[in-house]
DNA sequence: CCAAAAGTGTTGCTTGTACACCCATGT
DNA sequence: ACATGGGTGTACAAGCAACACTTTTGG
């Protein structure tokens, strides 16, 4: 009845408006040999064949998406569980030039560690260091810079390291993860003294004698730990 | 041929794709008589009459989120040049009960003084002091909470104002200000130390007589300030 | 004169940074 | 024994918060 009508009202004015193509990107960042690095697809059709791609992919009616972008995830490098945060959307309705797409992009951190190497081989994927990138399509390059800014904003103020590391780390490892992130070196006892203040790391009983003489400490990330906090870690340049 | 064939290819692989209707949702900041304001419209028809809503509207063919957003803005206050920021998607394929429709928020600042208050009205809208919100449609209060927060976010790293108080502004003024967007007091001292340290007011030879006895001096935002500092202003509780 | 806001100065605490210094150990 | 990274301590500077104090002026 009365609202019946209302619904049908409703309906017709969603039907006055167009429909859009909505794809997801997601800037996968990874960390491996002291090196942070992003995850990239070759592109291997025109228009932009031979340039590099964010891995992306369509929304589809009955997901969101987060759930498109870890749909996605899943079928690249075949893990479930992954840090996803949304970053920024891009509509520039001639950012593409197949058609009219509207792109929301995430970042998310993997462990190199625990992916799945042979599914991301079959797809031509590659691990490619931050410093050095190639050609990307369209405007990848504007989403990996602005997925940087993000990334560095967020290591800033939480402590970032479970999604990237291995379970067990040295405070060294720590360090330089943060080096690659905010391209700047840290002292290495203050960055120490401050990682420690803030409580959210327990020593394990182990040592790492690989990178050192005297062996370092393994430390892990406290369990407990909300990861939510508002303090600065470390300041901007 | 050859690219002509691989656009076709191209155009296939969107087609498998479906559709969205894709909406912006603006979350309206003013600044008025000492409070943090916020410009709802309400809903008159079902579901959800009664209800009140961000103001929004649905991302056109020819014209990117942000257009979008500044259209829909000129179009209920009688703005142009407003202060506008991507906040967030959302995009639970539940959310409206009337469609998919995927959002995307955005904050916007405007100046209450400026904007068009017989436009305002004829659509019904009313400004609501963000401490005391009614009851509103969908997930919008999710998306005013989003707001806030990127709202107190950014200006605890950039000092904001210019988008908010008049030209010329007292340093209370400006301190009101900060207290109704991060909900407590600064003292009155620091708060004056702190802002003038970072150079991007000067001040004017005038002096507001009507909120003190002794009179304060207005200040104005330099206009060559670039904006875009990364050090902190204030520190969150 | 006094209340009230404007504006300046002082002090103590916390935090960041640079750097010295001892420790453990593989070569 | 010594070079190397691990780990701790110290000393100085900067920033912040609390608050005392002075200025101005309307009632």
């Amino acid at each position: 009845m009365e609202e019946e009508k209302a619904v049908l009202n409703l309906s017709k004015i969603y039907k006055q408006h167009p429909k859009h193509y909505v794809a997801v990107d997601c800037s996968i960042f990874g960390y491996e040999e002291g090196e942070l690095k992003l995850l990239l697809y070759p592109r291997g059709f025109e228009p932009a064949r031979g340039k590099w791609s964010l891995m992306g992919g369509f929304v589809q009616n009955n997901e969101s998406l987060e759930e498109a972008a870890r749909r996605i995830l899943l079928q690249t490098t075949g893990l479930h569980d992954i840090f996803l945060e949304q970053a920024a959307a891009f509509s520039n309705p001639e950012r593409d030039p197949g058609a009219r797409v509207i792109s929301m992009t995430f970042v998310a951190l993997i462990r190199i560690d625990m992916h799945d190497k042979e599914l991301v081989r079959e797809n031509g994927a590659h691990w490619w260091t931050v410093t050095n990138l190639p050609l990307l399509i369209f405007d990848h390059e504007a989403m990996i810079q602005n997925a940087l800014a993000l990334l560095q904003q967020k290591a800033g103020i939480n402590l970032i390291g479970k999604e990237l590391l291995p379970d067990l780390f040295t405070m060294m490892q720590l360090k330089n993860l943060y080096e690659a992130i905010f391209q700047r070196s840290f002292d290495p006892g203050n960055f120490r003294k401050k990682v420690l203040s803030l409580d959210i790391l327990e020593r394990s009983s182990e040592k790492n004698t690989t990178e050192s003489k005297k062996g370092a400490f393994y430390y892990r990330f406290n369990e407990a730990d909300p990861g939510n906090r508002s303090e600065r870690i470390v300041k901007f340049p």
